[in-house]
This record gives C-alpha cells, structure tokens and sequence, in this order.
DNA sequence: ATAATTAGTTAAAATAATTTAACAAACCGG
DNA sequence: CCGGTTTGTTAAATTATTTTAACTAATTAT
C-alpha cells in the first residue's frame, strides 16, 4: 500500500533488469519482446506502479513546467495573459509554476531565480512597471543573462534586453481610438496617459498623434494630462480636462476611463451626451459600468496563448533568432461615445 | 555562461568534496569551519552556484511545491484567493503550480491527478460549481480518497468529502447584509440569490432569514429571486424585483448587484436615492461603479493565506484531525445604500 | 601520557529513473 | 559454415543532491 513501487520492484518481481523495464514501460518503439513486455506491464499493473517524474526529470533534465511572473494576481489584464498562458501549455502537457513579482524589481529577480532551481524549462515574464527607471535595471537583466533557461518578455519592454517579447501593438491601438472619436467629428480630445516613462504610454500617445495627423490635423498637447493608469487618477486626470471644454476623452486604460466616469458625473456631465469616453484593454469591468465602456480591447488572453506557443518554440530552438510579437487591438464600441456636429 | 554551476563544480574549484560544500552550502548548524564555509560560499556566488531543486527532491522527497485549481483565472475573488495562498507559500520557500479546470469536474480531475504525478505535497482545490449535482462527484470524491497527496477545499463545499475546508461564514455575512438594511429602515427588501443547489446561496439565505427574525420580522419569499451570479443574470432578476416595489435588493454577489444597477438605471430608478443596493464579496469592481456598491466583503486574501498555512499543516501532520474553518465577512458601506423613514 | 571526546572532512550509498555500449543469440545469405 | 546483421537483454554510467558512517586530527579529561 502506502510503499510506491519503482522499476527496480517490477525488475525483481519478473526477473528482468531496470533498463529492459524502463525500456518495456517507456512505450517507444524499442527491441522488446512482445512477450516480455507483456510480462512487465502485468507486474507494473499489480504493483500498481507509477513513474517517478522527478526522477524522469532528472535524469532526462524534462520537467514539463514552465514559470510565469506576474507583477500581481489581481490585475485583470494579468490574469487573463496567465490564463491564455495556462490554457496553451496545458495541452501540450506542461505545467505552470505562478508567481507574483508584487511589481517589485528584486522580488521578480528572486523568482527567477526560484523558477530557475525549480528546472522551469521557460519562463514567461511581466516585468515590474519601473524596471527601466531603476538602478536595478542592471541586476534583472544581469540575471536573465546567466540563466540558461529560455525565457520571454510580455506586456512590457525592458532596455538593453534583446530578447523575445509579445505585446499589443500600442501604436495601432491609440490609432484606433484616435480615429474612431474623429470620426464622430470630435476635435478637442482630452488624453488621460500613464507614465511617459513607459513604452506602452508613448506609444499609445504616438499612434494617438498618427490618427490627428492622418486627417491633417494636430492633437493639441495642452489636452494631455499624464497620471498613472489607477482610477483615482483616471479621476483626477479627468477633473483637469473637463474645464477644457473638451467633447471627448481617451484614457490610456480602462481603469482611468471609469476614473474620468466618476469625474464627470461629479461634474454634472452626462456620459455620452455631454462628453465622450473612450479606454484601452477591455477590461472585463468595462461591460459593467454605465454606460458601459467603449475601448480598444487587447487580445491579452490570445498574447498569453502565443507567448507560451512561442516561449515552446524557443525551448524546443534555443539557437533561434529573438523576435518581437504585436498583436494588433481592436476597437469595441459600447456606450460610452456619441458622434457630434463638428461645428467648429 | 550557459551550463550551470553543480555542487561538483563547487567542490572541484575549491578543493573540498561534495558532501563538505552541500554541508557548507545547507547553512544548517553543522560542523563545518568557519574558515572552508567561506570559501565554499565565495565559489558558490562566483560560479553562480543555483541549487537543483530536483535533485535535492530526488534524495529528500520534498519538492516544495504545491498545487492549486481554479475555476478559472478571470473572476476576481479565485484570483484573490489564489494571491493570498501565493503569498504565504512563498515565504515558506514554496512555490504554486496553478491549474485551471474551466469549472468542469473532468477537468479538475484531470488536473488533480496532473498535480500528484508532479509530486506536489499538497493541493488547495476550489471546486467546479455544479460538483454536488452530477454523476460525477463519484469520480471526483474517489480521486481525492486515493491519492496519498494531502489536500484542502477552499470556498466550495463537496458532498461526502469530510476534509479540511475553508471559506467565508455566508451565514453571518447574508446575516450582516439582512442587519444592515433593516437598520436602514427598509422592510420590502428584494434578494438575488445564486442557485438553490449551492451551499454559499442557501447559507447566505439563511443568514438574510436570521437577520429579520432577530427583529422579529420575516423575510418576504416572494421577493426571493433566484439567478445564475452573472451580471445579464442580477440585471434580469432585478427587473422582476422592481415591480414589486422593494425599496433595497441584496444581491448575493457583487456582479449580480451592478446588474441590478442597470436595470435599475433603465427602470428609471436612481441608486441610492429610489432603491438602495448590496452586494456580496467586495469585488474590485465595486468601487468602480457609480455610485461606489455597499457590499460584505469577503476576505479572500486571507482565506487563501490561511487556506496555505492549514494546508501546510496538514502536511507536517497527516495524522490531524479534518476541520472547517469559517472566516467572518465585514459589511463595507460605501454609497449604494441610504435609510429611508420606516413609513409602514 | 593515555584515553575519551569533539571538530572537520570525506568516501560512498542512496534517491529512481534513462541511456549507452556491449554482448549473446538467432537469423540469413552466400 | 562463416561473416554480417538483427534482436533481445543487461551492466554500468549518468543525473545533482543529501545523508550516513567512518576517519583523522585536535582537544580535553583523567
């Protein structure tokens, strides 16, 4: 009962050696005879034996298991990377080990580490949000660069780090939201941003400033009000640009567009008679406010997906060459933007 | 560079054997100078020395891993308790792997099964929904019985499986939402319940029940609806509830409460001013929404902190006696909620 | 000075599998 | 019947670590 048989157990009970048991039980088409084989998988069923897949791993350094880092486990947009992630490994038999970075650089580089004891055969990596405006910068990717274990970069950048890396292409989506309330004959477009410190904030603004320039006009910078992706700050942001007189308002998340909700609705302003609101990520809570919330949706479950695909590809090549991945957005029109008389 | 340092690399570079360096290296209180436990360390950081969790496991049987499956990876109160279980596992040097089972009871199996052959030392399993109502509870219970791995239930109980359990006392949180309402003044209150085959429905109902017999009132069945926990599912059981001029809903959770909100809003109704509004779980979202929803919060987080120290119990001592640990809800007030003159 | 104890170190075994290289036996063609 | 191939099997090496038991040298006690 309690004792687990090994080959070494089946190899005494049929009087073969481990190597023929191993070789019998292993399935591959290997010199065995059918006879013996037979013999072996009857004791192995009476012994009721099952493999030792640390030993297999061992030996075989195969572990079926990949590491993701994640800054944390309650942002939607992590969660649904991780859940794309989990779905795509899981039917090619691998296994996730899950941890939480807390956002922290040296948090995220000591569970790297972990995942790399841990014979991870990859890793799938969401750095924390400031890692290239630390002087841990240098550690992380330090660290990245003496582990043998393949890796790839998701969501977010890291400088001087050339490696794999899957995301949105931001630029495309502050494009989409850009041209999508122009077309509705909005000109004064408030812009909510995150950190410009950030790739995905710069290039959302880009792509922004591609959709004005594309109709022959000129985002007015004076519109643009930097804050931090967070809904009191969406708020904040909004309570700025509202005085402005603007007939529109793209924050670079959703998070922050629900922010400007409750900025508005202080305000007296109805959403979307008096003013437009438009987000980035499809959040799943932007199908729960009123109204609900008209965004560029980011594929982050199908990114998730596609990153383990390609994180696979790299273990299987580990010669390959690096490569980027964007993965086009697209624009989900709810209610929370209306067209207007461009009469001016 | 690319291969990675072994303790043999360490004893060779330093002149020492294997056993010396993993004594040296262990930083257990064994006999090993001072003088050769400095040098043991020094090589070690120099050849970037990265101990083989697998190997280690290989000889002591422990692999520091557990494992954990979820419904899904979407819904923020999984999410959290899968963060609060992350966070005490880490600090006891353990690691997660996640496992999603789609809320199918195959599934599940499949993956629990996945998780013993991985050598986890123990499993925290949130079961699918419907586990108590199909054929296959046989399948699942029997899954659990046979496996030596210890494991604990976390939010969802399972007919016929006396095991450590933990969760939320629904009981006293559908009591808090009954309690508070009343105390608001409201008598015609309506209740979105989940599904009668639901343990945490019926608990929370019989919890509601209670708080009207302490006042020496009884719940209203007919303003009793019962829904599917999604928010089109509280949106539609909200509809049915308005006609009947309640002057507050409970919803048994948050989603199905915001659902509430927008048949409410096409109703005509405003929140809080015509009819107030409870939820249940304190879901990120409800601060998002407008006006911010009152709700009883769940402690997530630390049922799925609490859920890893039993469980790692449990572990220590297989011996232990089963148990169900309940933890106490707290009503959060915010602004979906107002009293009203107790006018009959 | 001798015996007993302690400190420091190590050789070797153990963990449970896979893999390699070798070997014997059977088979086959000329 | 002899060289070559194929088939079936195995001994031994390998994986990276911990652990045990033994050994030497130094220290302490008698």
């Amino acid at each position: 009962m309690g004792a687990k048989a090994t080959l070494k157990d089946i190899a005494r009970a049929t009087n073969f050696s481990t190597a023929t048991v191993s070789l019998a039980l292993s399935g591959k088409k290997t010199r065995v005879s059918a006879a013996t084989k037979e013999k072996i998988i009857t004791a192995a069923r009476e012994l009721n034996y099952r493999p030792n897949y640390i030993a297999q791993s061992l030996v075989t350094s195969r572990t079926m298991t990949l590491g993701m880092v994640l800054p944390n486990f309650n942002d939607q947009i992590f969660t649904r990377f991780a859940a794309g992630m989990e779905t795509y490994a899981r039917v090619q038999g691998y296994s996730i080990l899950f941890c939480n970075s807390d956002d922290r650089i040296d948090t995220c580089i000591s569970q790297i580490k972990v995942l790399c004891s841990r014979g991870v055969e990859g890793m799938a990596i969401i750095p924390p949000a400031m890692i290239n405006e630390t002087d841990s910068l240098k550690d992380f990717t330090d660290t990245l660069n003496e582990t043998a274990v393949p890796y790839i970069l998701v969501d977010r950048a890291v400088h001087d780090l050339y490696h794999d890396y899957v995301a949105t292409d931001n630029i495309h989506g502050g494009f989409l939201a850009g041209e999508y309330l122009l077309s509705l004959g909005h000109r004064r477009i408030g812009a909510i941003a995150g950190p410009m410190t950030e790739y995905g904030t710069i290039k959302r603004l880009a792509g922004l400033k591609e959709a004005f320039r594309q109709k022959g006009l000129e985002f007015d910078e004076s519109l643009l009000v930097c804050s931090d992706y967070t809904f009191e700050g969406g708020c904040r942001a909004a309570a700025q640009l509202l005085p402005k007189n603007v007939t529109a308002i793209f924050a670079f998340n959703d998070l922050m567009a629900i922010g400007a909700y409750k900025a508005a609705g202080k305000a007296g302003y109805r959403i979307p008679d008096d003013i437009s609101v438009i987000g980035f990520d499809d959040n799943p809570v932007s199908k729960l406010v009123y109204p609900a919330l008209t965004t560029i949706s980011q594929p982050s479950q199908t990114i998730g997906s596609r990153a383990c695909e390609i994180l696979l590809e790299r273990i299987k090549d580990p010669e390959r060459k690096n490569c980027d991945y964007f993965f086009s957005p697209s624009l989900v029109i709810r209610k929370s933007t209306r067209a207007i008389e461009a009469d001016q």
